[in-house]
DNA sequence: TGTTAATATTTAACATGTTAATTAAGTCTA
DNA sequence: TAGACTTAATTAACATGTTAAATATTAACA
């Protein structure tokens, strides 16, 4: 219920503004698209999910912190892009649930350094083979030449849209 | 806390687990990157979306039943890739700022015919001036062509993966 | 026709995304 | 060195995603 700035309308788009692609056109918008991209990926990986009982949040932040031995919640967060706010209940669970370890920097206490506990590791090392697995199943399905197409020109628009604020 | 089904690992997938791609490798998963272009492009429209004071979803919604005139909540929930129990929230909230409306289907009780009131067709109109705009500003950045394609492998993604179950 | 199965929607419970506020600890500088 | 920023992490409040359960209505059918 804002609405501190309305400024001025852009010139004009399309001539009736609303359905200026026919009928179901916003269910083929690029957001969309890509998330349902992104569902279907993860849904590739959900029965490894399932099996250890983590989510696929809860899943990067395992895989990332075991292969990083040991790391700040910082620099976790930024690498998985999970936020700040979101990283820290996920700890708190990964951490009741005995699957990794929090304690503070002690060159500089505002920091936390978050390690897999010895559990955390058995889990993830035997969860990564299949999760490697099933990313070569697609790779082949979708074609290994394609597939990388795809990641550099999502990467390309990360970059295009960045650059535009 | 489950593990119904243990079954057996699969012959073996690399090396060593856990690190198989480099330290920082699973910053750039599919589904990460997935992510991150979702994310980036969803930001494009974000100051649309804070003019209006609506999110994202929300305006999936109004578009989608503007453009419509009315439908029901199930070929809504499933033309914007909303799920059922979102929607109803997302409905609820819309219908209190006497954006939509809803009403039973006279045929048959159990379905819910949402349309816009004339205050939801106003906003969409407004806004979607700004939201196509923004779109073909994208697409003059990324590249027509480059764009078509990115959405075209999206898709067969998605096909590829549906596929395979 | 009465019972059962299927369909459409909602509700519940929990995890996450997002923004803003809070807390604690470090840094900088007058 | 006190006071004012800055940084790191957590907490709060709210919206959404997800799964399962509950409700209501319709369809099927013996």
């Amino acid at each position: 219920m804002n609405k501190a700035n309305p400024a001025p309308l852009p010139a004009r788009a399309h001539k009736s503004a609303g359905h200026s692609h026919g009928l179901n056109a916003f269910s083929h918008t690029l957001p969309i698209r890509l998330l349902r991209a992104r569902r279907a990926a993860v849904n590739q990986f959900q029965p490894i999910f399932r099996q250890y009982n983590v989510t696929e949040q809860q899943w990067r932040v395992l895989r990332m912190v075991t292969s990083a031995g040991s790391m700040t919640a910082g620099e976790l967060s930024k690498s998985i892009f999970v936020s700040m706010p979101s990283l820290s209940r996920i700890m708190q669970s990964l951490e009741n649930r005995n699957l990794i370890r929090r304690r503070s920097d002690r060159n500089d206490l505002r920091k936390t350094m978050v390690s897999p506990t010895r559990a955390g590791q058995t889990m993830v090392a035997e969860a990564a083979l299949w999760s490697d697995t099933r990313y070569r199943e697609i790779a082949e399905w979708f074609g290994k030449d394609r597939l990388e197409e795809l990641q550099l020109l999502l990467d390309d628009l990360v970059q295009t849209l960045d650059q535009h604020r």
